[in-house]
RNA sequence: GCGGAGGUGCCGGAGUGGCCAAACGGGAUAGGCUCAAGACCUAUUAGCUUAGUGCUUACGCAGGUUCGAUCCCUGCCCUCCGCACCA
C-alpha cells in the first residue's frame, strides 16, 4: 500500500497524540480511594527485540478493555513490563560475543519503541525489568524467605536435563519428553537442585480452581488434570523369602482399586525403587536386574513411556504377603511402574487392570477374578482383556457379593483397621525444581559453608549481583568463570565459603511480577503491603494459553506464599483470565519457520496503529484463533478514513445540548438519530462487557452508516454534534488515536488538555430509543430508494409500470401518498414532500419495508403497495399515479403467502399462525 | 484411550421451536458518479423460475419428537486443544 503512505494523515496524528499523552502524563496512576480500582494485565512479554501479531493481539484486547474501563470511572492500573532473564540472551552472548545485559535492553528499547507507537495506554512509570537488581532482589529475598520457612529445598534426586539449553528444566517444562523451549530430547540424571514446595499447596491449589468462576473453563481443567489427586488407600506388604522368612522390610502401594485387594498376585516396583537394589543384593539375581535396570534407563522417557509400548520386566526373586487373605505372590520391578508417583510401587491385579493384564500374561502370572460382572463368569484363562466395569465382588472373603464401588470402602476401612494400610490421597503434582545451571538469571542467593553447611545470604548483602566478570564458552555454567562470585565469606562464621553458582528459573520472575507492579519503586519492601492490597488481585488478565499451566499455576502457587507470609491478603492472583486466540494466515500459525508472518511493523508503517488494533479485534472474538486477512486490514483501514471524514469539516456541529423545547420539535430522523446514538451506546457498552469486540465494532460500524445516511438530509447541528461526539466516544478503546483526533476538531479539547481517552463512557437513555422514529425513518428511506429507483427504471422503459399490492404498508402511509399526489405529481418534490413528514404519526408498527422491492431492474418495475385497504385508493388514483410516473400502470392482486404456507404445513390439525 | 471445546452462507459471527434463505458487520460482484484510480451512492451476494408470487436444496451426517426444527432428543462423523503406562 504504497500510495497510502502519501496521503495517509494517521501516522502523523498518531504521532501527536502519543506525545500529548506522554508529555501529560494521562496515563499516570495512583492509589486513590474514592474510585473502584481495576487492574488490567497483560502477560508481559520476553524481548526478543520484536514485536509478533500475538502481541499486537494481546495488547490490542488489553487496551480496548483499560481503556474502557478507564472511561467508565474506575482508576485503572494498566502496566507493562519484561520479563527479561532467560535461555536467549545467554546464547547470543555465546554466539556473538554480545553481552547478555546489553543485548536483553537493546531488545527492551525496540520492543518499547514499538509497543509505544500502538499508543498502548500503559501507566509507563511502573514499568518492571526482571533482569534488574531492583527487582530481582526480591526473588532472592523471597527465597530465603521460604527457605526459612522450609519452601525452598535442596534435594538430590533424578532431574530432566535438557542437554542443548545445558540445563535442568522443571517437570512443567517438559513437553512430549522434550524441552519446551528447544524441542530437543531431554534425559534423566541424578543431580542435587533447588526445590520449591509447591506440593504443599497441592490441595489448596486445587480446591480454589472452583472459585475461579472467571477462568476459561479448559484452562482449570488443565490445572487440575495437572494437579492429578487421587483418592486411594496405601496398602502395606511383608516382604518375604522364597521359604516365606521374614526380610525385615515393607513395602507400600498406593491403589484407587482397594475392592480389587483380593485379587493381587503380583507387585512391582519402579527400577529407580531404592528396595530394587536392597533387596537384591548379593542375590543370584543381583546381575540380571542390575542389567535389566540400566537397559530401562538407558531409555528416554519417550521410548518408556510410547503408547502401546510392551511392557518389561523382572522378578526380584523375593515374595511379599498381601496381609488382606495372606496369599505370597512374587516381587517384580518392572519399566511401567514410575518412581515419583505414588509409591513407586504397584499391587498387580492382572483380571482387573489391563497394564497388569498385559503384564501377566507376557510373565505368565496367575490371574484370579475378584469382580464378576452381573450378566456372565469370567474365565480367568480366556479372558482376552481385563474387566474394568462394575461388579460384584468374588473370591473375596467375607466382602463375597458386595458391589465393588461399595467394597472399595469397606475394605479400605478395613484395611485401616487391621493397620495393613490407610486411606491416601496422592498428587501428581511435584515440587517445582528451580535452579538452573545458567548464566543470565537471577543468582540463588546461597552460600555453601563446610562448617555451617547451606546458609542463606544476609538480608543487607542483598542483591547479590550477577557477576560482569565471565567468560561464554558454551560448556558448563559461565558464572563459575567467576572465581570473585564463587568465593565468598560465610555470613555465621566468617569462614571461606563458596557461593552458589546457580540462578533460578526465569519463572521464578514471572511468578510475583504484577505484584510488583503495585509499588515499583519500592526499595525497602518486595511490595507494600497497603498498595498490594489496594491493587491486587489483578482483575482481568490476558495472555496465551501456552501459561495455561507453568505460568499461571506457578503465580498462584506465589500468591498464596505470599498470602501465609502476610506480605498480601489476596489468595488468587488473577480474578478474570481470558485467553486469547492464534494469529493465523493461510490456515496455519504465524510463524518464523513457516513463513508467513505479517510484521506488525509494517502494518503501523502503512496504514497506523488504529487500523492495525481495529483489524485485530474486528477480525475474530478474542478467544477465537484469528485468520489474517490483507482485506480484512483494508477494511479497517477504509472505515477509519470514513469516520475521518465525518469531522473532517464540523461547520455542522454543535455541542449545546438540546433544550427540552427543542427536543419536543424534532423531526423523526432527528429522533431516530438520537435513538440509535443511544441503541449504539448500549450495545456497544455490553458488548465490551463480554469481550465482544468484532460485535461492538461492527455496532459501530452500523452507526457511522446511519449517520452518513443522516447527514444526506437536512442536518440538526446539535443532534449531529450529540452523534458525532458519542461515536468519538464508543470508538476510544479500538482507535484512540482517531477519537482524540476528532475529539479536538469537534472541540471538546479545549486547551489540548481534555483528552478523550480521560473522557466519561456515555451512558445511553433507554427512554431515548425511539423505535417508532427509528422505523419511520427506515421506512421513508427506503420508499425514497424504491421511487428513485422507478425514476431510474422509467428512464429506462418508460412504457409501463405495473404496480403491486402488499400488505406491508399502513393504511395511514398510503393515504399520505394519495394525499401528497393530489398536490403534486412531480417526483421529486414528493419524495421531499416525504423526507419532511413526520412519519411517528403514520403509526408505530410500520416495520417492513418493501423486500426485494425489484429483483431484476431489467424486468419492469414495480412498486409493492398495501393490500385490501389501499387497493380501492389505488385504484382510485390508477390515473394519478400514471401522470406521477409517466407511464401506464396495471394492478394486480398479490397472494397471501403467508396464511397460504400456514394453511399448507396444517392438513386436519391447527397451527399457530404469529403476525 | 481419557478429559474439554466446537462444527451456520466467501469471512467474522447472530440466532436456540413458526415472523429464517438466516441479524449485523466485513469482503466480493455489478451499476451509478468519475478522464481514471480512490472515495462515495445503489443493487446483488444458495439454485431455478416469476411481473410479484413461487419452488427446490440448505445451518457437520443419519434418524426421531412435532402440524412445523438451524433451534429439542438419539446415534454417528469430523476438527481443534489438553493429558496420557498415574496404579
Amino acid at each position: 500500500m504504497e500510495e497510502n503512505q502519501a496521503t495517509n494523515p494517521f501516522p502523523a496524528i498518531e504521532k501527536k497524540w502519543q506525545k500529548r499523552w506522554e508529555e501529560n502524563k494521562v496515563f499516570k496512576v495512583k492509589l486513590d480511594e474514592s474510585r473502584p480500582k481495576y487492574y488490567a494485565l497483560e502477560m508481559f512479554p520476553y524481548p526478543s527485540g520484536y514485536l509478533h501479531m500475538g502481541h499486537v493481539r494481546n495488547y490490542s484486547i488489553g487496551d480496548a478493555y483499560a481503556r474502557y474501563k478507564r472511561m467508565s470511572g474506575f482508576n485503572v492500573l494498566y502496566p507493562m513490563g519484561y520479563d527479561a532473564f532467560g535461555l536467549p540472551a545467554e546464547n547470543a552472548a555465546i554466539k556473538n560475543k554480545a553481552n547478555p545485559k546489553e543485548w536483553t535492553l537493546k531488545n527492551i528499547e525496540g520492543q518499547k519503541k514499538q509497543q509505544k507507537l500502538l499508543g498502548l495506554s500503559y501507566d509507563w512509570s511502573r514499568e518492571i525489568r526482571t533482569c534488574l537488581p531492583d527487582y530481582y532482589r526480591w526473588n532472592q529475598w523471597i527465597f530465603i524467605k521460604m527457605f526459612e520457612k522450609g519452601l525452598a529445598y535442596r534435594k538430590k534426586g533424578l532431574i530432566n536435563w535438557c542437554p542443548d539449553c545445558q540445563t535442568v528444566l522443571a517437570n512443567e517444562q517438559v513437553e512430549d519428553g522434550k524441552c519446551w523451549r528447544c524441542k530437543s530430547q531431554v534425559e534423566q540424571k541424578p543431580l542435587e537442585q533447588w526445590y520449591l514446595k509447591i506440593k504443599s499447596y497441592a490441595e489448596e491449589l486445587l480446591s480454589e480452581l472452583d472459585n475461579l468462576d472467571n477462568w476459561p473453563e479448559r484452562v482449570k481443567i488443565m490445572q487440575r488434570n495437572w494437579i492429578g489427586k487421587s483418592h486411594g488407600t496405601t496398602i502395606d506388604f511383608k516382604i518375604v523369602n522364597e521359604d516365606g522368612s521374614d526380610t525385615g522390610k515393607t513395602i507400600s502401594t498406593f491403589t484407587t482399586r482397594p475392592d480389587t485387594a483380593f485379587g493381587i498376585t503380583y507387585l512391582v516396583l519402579a527400577v529407580e525403587h531404592p528396595l530394587v537394589t536392597e533387596l537384591t543384593k548379593g542375590t543370584d539375581y543381583e546381575k540380571s536386574i542390575k542389567d535389566f535396570v540400566s537397559e530401562v534407563k538407558k531409555k528416554s522417557i519417550i521410548e518408556r513411556t510410547a503408547e502401546g509400548k510392551e511392557k518389561t520386566g523382572v522378578f526380584l526373586g523375593k515374595y511379599f504377603i498381601n496381609p488382606i487373605n495372606g496369599r505370597k505372590c512374587p516381587l517384580w520391578a518392572a519399566d511401567y511402574a514410575l518412581m515419583d508417583y505414588g509409591t513407586g510401587a504397584v499391587m498387580a491385579v492382572p483380571t482387573h487392570d489391563q497394564r497388569d493384564f498385559e503384564f501377566a500374561k507376557k510373565y505368565n502370572l496367575p490371574l484370579i477374578v475378584v469382580i464378576s460382572p452381573d450378566s456372565y463368569e469370567l474365565n480367568p484363562d480366556k479372558m482376552a482383556r481385563a474387566y474394568i466395569e462394575e461388579g460384584t465382588l468374588v473370591n473375596s472373603g467375607k466382602f463375597n457379593g458386595m458391589n465393588n464401588v461399595e467394597a472399595m470402602e469397606e475394605i479400605s476401612k478395613f484395611l485401616e483397621e487391621k493397620r495393613f494400610g490407610k486411606k491416601t490421597t496422592t498428587y501428581k503434582l511435584r515440587d517445582w525444581l528451580i535452579s538452573r545451571q545458567r548464566y543470565w538469571g537471577t543468582p540463588i542467593p546461597m552460600i555453601y559453608c563446610d562448617n555451617c553447611g547451606i546458609v542463606p545470604e544476609k538480608e543487607e548483602n542483598l542483591p547479590v549481583l550477577l557477576p560482569e566478570d565471565v567468560e561464554f564458552t558454551g560448556e558448563g555454567n559461565p558464572i563459575e568463570t567467576s572465581l570473585k562470585f564463587r568465593h565468598v565469606i560465610c555470613p555465621i562464621c566468617e569462614r571461606d565459603a563458596r557461593r552458589e553458582t546457580d540462578t533460578m528459573d526465569t519463572f521464578f520472575d514471572s511468578s510475583w511480577y504484577f505484584f510488583r507492579y503495585c509499588d515499583p519503586e519500592n526499595k525497602k519492601e518486595m511490595i507494600d503491603k497497603k498498595l498490594a492490597d489496594y491493587w491486587m488481585p489483578v482483575d482481568q488478565y490476558i495472555g496465551g494459553i501456552e501459561h495455561a499451566i507453568l505460568h499461571l499455576l506457578y503465580s498462584r502457587f506465589f500468591t498464596k506464599v505470599m498470602r501465609d507470609m502476610k506480605l498480601t491478603n489476596v489468595s488468587e492472583p488473577f480474578a478474570r483470565l481470558l485467553c486469547q486466540g492464534m494469529v493465523c494466515k493461510d490456515g496455519a500459525k504465524m510463524s518464523k519457520s513457516l513463513g508467513n508472518v505479517v510484521d506488525p511493523g509494517s502494518i503501523i508503517e502503512n496504514y497506523g496503529a488504529d487500523t492495525a488494533r481495529l483489524f485485530m479485534l474486528f477480525a475474530a472474538l478474542p478467544e477465537k484463533e484469528l485468520e489474517w486477512s490483507d482485506q480484512g486490514v483494508q477494511g479497517a483501514f477504509r472505515f477509519i478514513n470514513r469516520v475521518f471524514r465525518l469531522v473532517e469539516n464540523t461547520e455542522v456541529i454543535s455541542l449545546n445540548e438540546l433544550s427540552e423545547k427543542a427536543e419536543a420539535t424534532l423531526e423523526n430522523k432527528d429522533r431516530s438519530l438520537i435513538g440509535k446514538t443511544h441503541k449504539t451506546i448500549k450495545k456497544v457498552s455490553a458488548f465490551i462487557d463480554e469481550f465482544a469486540f468484532s460485535l461492538a465494532i461492527g455496532a459501530i460500524m452500523e452507526f457511522v452508516n446511519d449517520i452518513y445516511k443522516y447527514r444526506e438530509g437536512k442536518i440538526n447541528e446539535q443532534v449531529y454534534g450529540y452523534a458525532i461526539k458519542n461515536l468519538a466516544l464508543l470508538l476510544c478503546p479500538f482507535t484512540p488515536h482517531l477519537s482524540e483526533e476528532m475529539w479536538e476538531r469537534i472541540g471538546m479539547n479545549k486547551n489540548h488538555k481534555q483528552f478523550i481517552s480521560t473522557a466519561s463512557w456515555p451512558e445511553y437513555d433507554e427512554t431515548k430509543i425511539d423505535e417508532a422514529a427509528e422505523a419511520a425513518e427506515k421506512l421513508i428511506e427506503d420508499v425514497r430508494r424504491d421511487i428513485t429507483h422507478i425514476i431510474e427504471l422509467t428512464k429506462k422503459s418508460p412504457e409501463k409500470i405495473t404496480m403491486f399490492i402488499s400488505d406491508d404498508w399502513k393504511f395511514e402511509f398510503f393515504a399520505m401518498l394519495k394525499e401528497k399526489m393530489k398536490e403534486t405529481y412531480d417526483v421529486k418534490t414528493l419524495i421531499s414532500e416525504f423526507m419532511k413528514s413526520d412519519m411517528k404519526k403514520y403509526g408505530t408498527e410500520i416495520s417492513k419495508s418493501i423486500p426485494q422491492f425489484i429483483k431484476n431492474p431489467a424486468k419492469l418495475p414495480a412498486i409493492v403497495l398495501s393490500e385490501k385497504i389501499e387497493f380501492e385508493a389505488l385504484t382510485d388514483n390508477k390515473e394519478n399515479l400514471e401522470k406521477l410516473f409517466g407511464c401506464k400502470i396495471e394492478i394486480i392482486k398479490a397472494s397471501q403467502s403467508k396464511e397460504a404456507k400456514a394453511k399448507q404445513a396444517t392438513p386436519g390439525k391447527p397451527a399457530i399462525l404469529i403476525s
